[in-house]
DNA sequence: GTGATATACTACCGATGTAGTAGGAATTGA
DNA sequence: TCAATTCCTACTACATCGGTAGTATATCAC
C-alpha cells in the first residue's frame, strides 16, 4: 500500500510546472534543477503525465512542457491515476466486471470503502492547491 | 497501492479461524483445504498473525490455532498491518518523526489525509463483521 | 543549412518485493 | 514410538522499482 516515487515526483512535477510555466514553457532541465531530480527518470514520469493529457509537449530548442487545463481544474487524482495507475487497492474495487462474486465476496465491502474514501481524498484537491502551497514550502525525504 | 495477497489472505484465514475454532483450534491443513490455499505460504502468512499475537498456535498432534481474543475485539485494522506491514502510502504518514521537513513539505497533507481515511475505515471493521457477512458469501479472485 | 537545444523512444540494469515451493527440525497426543 | 502438526530456513521464478544510457527526431536561432 504504498505511492512510488513515480506518484510522488509527478505531483513535484506538476506543481513546479504550474508555478514556472508562465512565460512560455518549462524544459525538464530546469524541473530537474529545481528539483533535485535525474533528468532522464523525470523524461519518463513526464511522459505519463503527457499521454494522460496532463500536459502538452513542445519539441525542439527552447521547447518544454506546460499545462493542458488551469491549475484550479487538475485535480490530485488524474496526476496520480497517470502516474501510478488505478488507486483501487485491489482491482475489483475499481471494475465490478472484473471477476462474477465480487458482489457476495466477504471482504470486498473493505476494498470498496478503502476505494472511496481514497478518491475522496486527492479528487478534491487540485493543482492549484498544491501550488499555493509551494510558496515557502520545504520538501521531504519521503515525498 | 495494492492490498497484496498476504493481506487478502490474512483477513480470510482470520475469517476461516473465527468460524471454525468453536472445538478446539484449527489447523493449517484444514484452513488450506477450506480456502483452497496452499498449506505452505498460508503457514508462512499465518506465522504474521502470530508474530502480533492476533492467533495462538498449539504445536503437535491435534495442534492448530485459535484467536486470542474475541472476533469483536480483533479489527480489520490489526490484521492488515500484521500481513502487509504499516497501511501509510508513504513512510512519513505514520511516522512524522520519519523526516525533518515533514511538516513544512507540500504534499505531506495529502499522504496524511489518505492514510487518516484509510485507518478510519479498516479501524471500524471488526472480524466478527467478517465472519457474519461470510455465511454463505462468495469469493472472488481478486479477494 | 547547420549547430545547439529539446523531447521521444527503446533498451538495459541492479535491487527489492511478490507469490509461492521445498525440506527438515522440533513438539506433542495417542 | 509414530503420526500429526507447527517452526524455521532456504530457494526460485517473475514482476516492479528506480533509475541509466544511447539514439532518433524536431525545432529555434543564427
Amino acid at each position: 500500500m504504498k505511492i512510488s516515487t513515480k506518484g510522488r515526483y509527478g505531483l513535484r512535477i506538476m506543481t513546479d510546472i504550474a508555478l514556472n510555466e508562465k512565460e512560455g514553457c518549462v524544459s525538464i532541465k530546469d524541473i530537474a534543477n529545481r528539483e533535485a531530480l535525474s533528468e532522464k527518470y523525470l523524461e519518463q514520469i513526464i511522459n505519463l503525465l503527457s499521454k494522460q493529457g496532463l500536459v502538452k509537449s513542445i519539441r525542439g530548442a527552447r521547447g518544454g512542457y506546460h499545462l493542458t487545463k488551469d491549475a484550479k481544474d487538475i485535480t490530485v487524482e488524474e496526476i496520480l491515476i497517470a502516474t501510478e495507475g488505478s488507486l483501487a487497492p485491489v482491482a475489483c474495487a475499481a471494475d465490478s466486471e472484473c471477476c462474477e462474486n465480487y458482489c457476495d465476496c466477504v471482504t470486498s465491502f473493505i476494498w470498496t470503502k478503502i476505494y472511496d474514501a481514497i478518491i475522496d481524498v486527492v479528487h478534491n484537491i487540485t493543482l492549484e492547491d498544491l501550488a499555493k502551497r509551494s510558496v515557502g514550502g520545504g520538501k521531504c525525504a519521503g515525498c
